[in-house]
DNA sequence: AACGTAACTGAACAGGCGTGCAGTTGCCAA
DNA sequence: TTGGCAACTGCACGCCTGTTCAGTTACGTT
């Protein structure tokens, strides 16, 4: 055999990415070869490289993926930058929560995997994420400013509030106690206790 | 050459524990080599294998150590089970900031290595982190009960605490902006805006 | 129907892997 | 001072690694 009978470039690329994406998350990058991920997909180890140049391109190119289409799937959600800051917040919550709560495997590698890229792909991811870091630090920022947040340090509370909102990401497994919405809803409600704006959202209390 | 002068076993012993540590922290369990950790030693492969079984036990013995270490650490603040709640959660939070501050490496290994441990030692690794979430869950949910906390769902409330807590591993660095026990505090005030029960600590405002 | 090219195989390369073990050396107790 | 053991070397084992490439087959176009 040679070329299977109706293979296609661009499908055969997706199924390595995803491949790639299901073994990078269980064993991590390092302990995977490109031997496993071909035969995932079905193919040998050789074809891998009419994809892509090599394994360490491979994982940035899933990570650069991963890390635009957030920033592209925020800028959909179309949240006017004139709204209060209590309603971006809110906004941006339960945005991050489903979208994580959506795509487990790729955030997990996208904070686990960050050591394995080589110094330039490493500078480059890292563009990226301050880039979103900066989208919730600006409401912060700005609902202080209103007065509707208060926040001692403002660096600080956003990387308290990022670990917690990814943190979801740990434990959160389909079909557990909690549905998706009512998590999302429970971390709006932590975030303005964090922010120091417990009012709207929950409203009562 | 074959016995080294001035050596003995347990110096040697602690040795290969510190740079399994440091390099495994640096690269990952899976990307470093049996070799990689003799020459960091400065001794041959073989002799590694006087120390451990193989590389998963030597993984394992690490995590293993820092968890029952981390424990014992909070044993020994003898923080009065008969404290007020609010007094507890300070004192949990103080003693988690500064134990992970001073440990990074040992603190970074142990929730990203988990996956490489093999399903048994795995389980026996989970028990000891269960036991210590257990501390602040017990913390927040008896703080309810006495009403000085205000929490919709106690676990929940409890993995969005640890969350941020543990966070604090992944950003700072020695000499940073803020001294450990400035972040001790802000962490603090933090925590008690979580739990909802923002008095105390910080006082005024 | 013939051809070019896209898709893929299968073997090969040099090097690294975890681990085992016979042999060598330094140290301490008798 | 001699024996025994603890500490370690150095090499070997079989296997796996990422990557390359000449050869083979299916598909789309002319």
């Amino acid at each position: 055999m040679a070329r299977k009978s109706g293979s296609s470039g661009e499908k055969t690329r997706v199924a390595v990415q995803e491949a790639a994406v299901t073994l990078f998350a269980k064993h991590g990058f390092a302990a995977v070869s490109m031997r496993q991920i071909a035969s995932a997909v079905g193919v040998q180890a050789g074809a891998l490289y009419l994809y892509t140049p090599d394994k360490q391109t491979l994982l940035y190119e899933i990570l650069k993926n991963h890390m635009e289409h957030l920033l592209a799937a925020w800028a959909a959600e179309n949240v006017s930058a004139e709204a209060s800051p209590e309603l971006r917040l809110e906004q941006f919550v339960r945005f991050h929560i489903a979208y994580h709560i959506e795509r487990p495997e790729r955030v997990f590698i996208s904070y686990m995997e960050l050591r394995n890229l080589d110094p330039d792909n490493f500078s480059r991811i890292e563009v990226l994420r301050r880039e979103y870091e900066q989208i919730i630090e600006g409401i912060l920022v700005e609902g202080q400013a209103h007065g509707c947040f208060v926040i001692d340090d403002a660096r600080l509370t956003t990387m308290a509030m990022i670990a917690m909102l990814t943190g979801v990401s740990t434990w959160y497994r389909e079909g557990g106690r909690l549905a998706p919405a009512d998590i999302a809803q429970h971390y709006v409600d932590m975030a303005f206790r964090l922010g120091g704006g417990a009012r709207l959202a929950h409203a009562a209390e």
